[in-house]
Parts: C-alpha cells; sequence; structure tokens
DNA sequence: CCTTGATAGTGTAAAAACAACACTTAGTAA
DNA sequence: TTACTAAGTGTTGTTTTTACACTATCAAGG
C-alpha cells in the first residue's frame, strides 16, 4: 500500500448534493420541495438532491438529481455552501454540498405539479417543518440567491432573451420579495449599457404592445469586470 | 444490507479542505503556500490543506489543518467554494472544500517565517505556480475575501479589539488592492453606528496619538439585518 | 528648548445617485 | 365607441459620493 495514500485511508463517508429550487411566479416565489417515502424523516418534507455517483462532479450530481426529480434541465444552478456537521444525517456520515437553482416557472408546467403528493411548491412565507438540516439549507439559499441576484447577471439567464422591463421589474421583486418604483427601476435598469432595445414588440396581449429588451453579455462582463459594487439596484 | 444506505454504497472518495491564508502587512497581501515534499507535484507550491479526519467537521478540520501547518490559532476562517472535479487529483478521487482565512500578521511572526523553506508568504502580485487546481481556488479565494470583506464585519475580526482608523483604512485598502481617500474614508466608517470612539488614544509613536476606536458587533447587527446593501465604503 | 519629522485630524463644494410622486398612451375586447 | 389594461414617461428635492490641501500634536534629536 502507498504511504499517504488519502483515497485508501478515506472513512465512510457520502457525498450528496441538495437542491433549493426557485419558481418565481407572478402570486409569489416558490421553492420545491420532496415528501420524503423513506426513513428517517419518512413523511417530512425535503430539499430534492441524491447522491453523489462515480466519476461525477458535484454540479453533474446537483444537474442529475433535478432532471430526475423535476423533470427540468439547463437552468441556472450555483453552489452556495457545503455542510459536514458529522450528526447531520441519522443514517451515517454524509456530507452535502448546496445548490440553489432558477427555473422559468411558467415553462416547466409549475402550477400541474402543484397538488401532487410526493412534490410540491411551496411558498416560501408558508414552508412546513423539513428534514434533516434542510431548514437551514434552504435559509441560507435564500440569501444566497437573492445576492447572486443583485450583484451578477442571473436575472437573465432566467428571464427569456426577450423580455419587456416588467418582465424584468416583476421577476425581481418577486425573487427579492420586494417592491420597487416602477419609474425608478426602468430608468436605472433600461439604462444598462448591458440591457439592449430591440425593434421589436411583445403583441397579442389585451394592452398597449411592450417594447422587448436583449441582455448582452459580453457588455455585461466589460462593465462589471473587477468592480465590487452593486449592479442591478 | 439496508436498502438503500448510503454509506454502505459510497465509492472511496477522500475529503479535504483546503485554506486560502491571508497575511495583510504594510508592504503588501500575501498568502502562505506550501512546498509539497511528496509527489505528486513533488517540490511545487500549493495552498496549506489535509484530509477530513473521521467525525470531524470541514471547518474543524480546515481550523486543525492550520494550526498544525501554521501555528496559527482563533482566527476569522470562512468556506467558500467545495471543488469536485473528477480530475483534479492524479491520486484519485478528492473533494475539497476550500476556506479563506485572515491573520493579523504582525502578531504571528510573518516576517520570521518568510525564508523559510516549506512554507513561504507569496505577494499576491507575485505568486509561483501552483500544485493541483489550486491556482483557480486561490483566485477563487481572493474574490470571497473581498467581496466578503465590504458586506460583512470581517474586517474587524482582523483588527485588534481597539484601533485606529487609520490601522482600519490600512488593512481594508491592503486587503482590497486599492487606495482611498483619507478624509472620505475617515468620514463614513466613522460615522457607522457600530464604530466607536473610546477615551483612548494610542501613544508612544513618534508622533501625534490617534483616537482608538471599538466595534460594537450587536450595533452592527441590528444595523445591517436583512439589509443587501454595501456595509463598508 | 527649538527644530524636524511623522502621522493625526479636519470641511467644503460640485456632481452623481436616489427617492418620491401621477398622468397619458396604445393596444384589445365588448 | 367605450371601457379596460398595462406601457410608458420627467421633475424635483434629498442624499451620497467624490475631489481636494492644510493644520495639529506628539517624539526625538541637536
Amino acid at each position: 500500500m502507498v504511504k499517504n495514500d488519502p483515497i485508501a485511508k478515506c472513512h465512510k463517508i457520502a457525498i450528496a448534493t441538495d437542491c433549493v429550487l426557485f419558481g418565481p411566479c407572478t402570486d409569489g416565489n416558490r421553492v420545491l420541495l420532496i415528501k420524503r417515502k423513506n426513513d428517517p424523516f419518512r413523511g417530512k418534507w425535503a430539499l430534492p438532491g441524491g447522491f453523489l455517483e462515480s466519476g461525477e462532479s458535484l454540479e453533474d450530481c446537483s444537474r442529475r438529481e433535478l432532471v430526475e426529480e423535476t423533470g427540468v434541465e439547463g437552468i441556472y444552478l450555483k453552489q452556495f455552501r457545503t455542510f459536514s456537521e458529522p450528526s447531520r444525517d441519522p443514517r451515517g456520515r454524509v456530507i452535502t454540498a448546496a445548490y440553489f437553482a432558477l427555473i422559468r416557472a411558467q415553462e416547466h408546467g409549475l402550477r400541474a405539479t402543484e397538488d401532487a403528493d410526493e412534490a410540491k411548491w411551496f411558498f416560501l412565507h408558508k414552508l412546513p417543518p423539513l428534514a434533516f438540516d434542510h431548514k437551514k439549507i434552504l435559509e441560507e439559499g435564500i440569501k444566497a440567491m437573492r445576492s447572486d441576484l443583485i450583484r451578477s447577471s442571473t436575472l437573465f439567464s432566467i428571464l427569456p432573451a426577450r423580455f419587456t422591463l416588467s418582465h424584468a421589474q416583476d421577476l425581481f421583486e418577486c425573487l427579492l420579495d420586494l417592491e420597487l418604483d416602477k419609474r425608478n427601476f426602468r430608468k436605472k435598469f433600461s439604462g444598462f449599457s448591458f440591457v439592449v432595445e430591440t425593434e421589436e414588440t411583445l403583441r397579442g396581449k389585451k394592452q398597449r404592445p411592450a417594447k422587448l429588451y436583449e441582455f448582452d453579455a459580453e457588455q455585461f462582463k466589460e462593465e462589471t469586470h473587477s468592480d465590487l459594487r452593486l449592479v442591478l439596484i
């Protein structure tokens, strides 16, 4: 046996990922929870997640689990912290890397799965008791998501490629759980060099058509590179 | 065998922590690197770190490793990301939780170990090539530290209990690698409710004695709770 | 005790960013 | 044609930020 071989002397530790999946909607922001079918915590609600498979990175694992449990693909996914308290799982030693993710609620049949028995969307304001240390993970996930949202281009990754200023504001407000003045938001937001107006308008609604805008990722990089300050509001 | 037992089916994965340890000093900010004595990457510089022991949390591990390798205790330590690329360690599967830490350079004989063979402080501007994916970890560590510094009370955890405004400014500038206007910094910084003036002055230097200030942690919590905006500059 | 050297300490004015606030416009549907 | 709905738009007062240069107080040394 090779001296000092870390793999040889590794302990019985399971590695997992858990994901705080947000489904922002017109009536509020929600998270997806899964009802546990097995002990421990059978019948309790928990964050979707699962164990790392061999050869897989944590990000792969998180993405795979999310697809398996929700059918949702190609969404914004970000690691925010790894939880490692030795007593956090009664089955034994489980270390979990926590991610948060965002989806476009409308596009993924949010309402359809709402009443399902094993997976359900919960408003952030009305959360049930959670299994394991998932309450803490969820709380930190909310903070991480919000912090990310106002400092990076996360918002654009869940807006459609072309969006109206109202789209952007609604989503932003929903995720941050606050209200902003319409004129001030539009002035500042449309003033960013990386928010570019298109020729197109959004027609077909029963009101005045709204101008569509696009996100310019290159411009965003230039403008914000090595800048530590707030970006989006 | 219990069905679905995560521990039983865990793969051969070693869990480690690595630490980006900053030693800010009057002549610039430095990080501590260790020269590897064994393959792989023998002779290359690497971040201090080591493997998780049984029953230990990642934070415990990181703290323990730092004490073992540097003799430094009781310092600010924060997890910023977990790295899990399957190919990141040629010995096999190693997942590492990365932390950054800050010490009071003066108090820990920074200069004494400067020329040691196996551990050495490097200016951030003059880093050697690093082992593994430690370049990336270090870069992310710098970003995380700076981001943390301007949004939380980190600065106060490495200032002495009583500090002058010049202390605070020097340290702040060193860690962020920028220069700030003296009057503006003092105006804003001393204006925070959680930066409180004391009766005491710092005497014994060969110049005008400076007023000493203290950090009021309670006040900080009140002032910043649920506030997403910048705090320190 | 007077000078020198070193850092502490201080105010103002112009520019930019932010916050508060209400009405008109352009479509669709009845 | 009217009614409804959301889109779109400017100004003003307040606050925050930035830029900028001199005086004050101590210790040390001649």
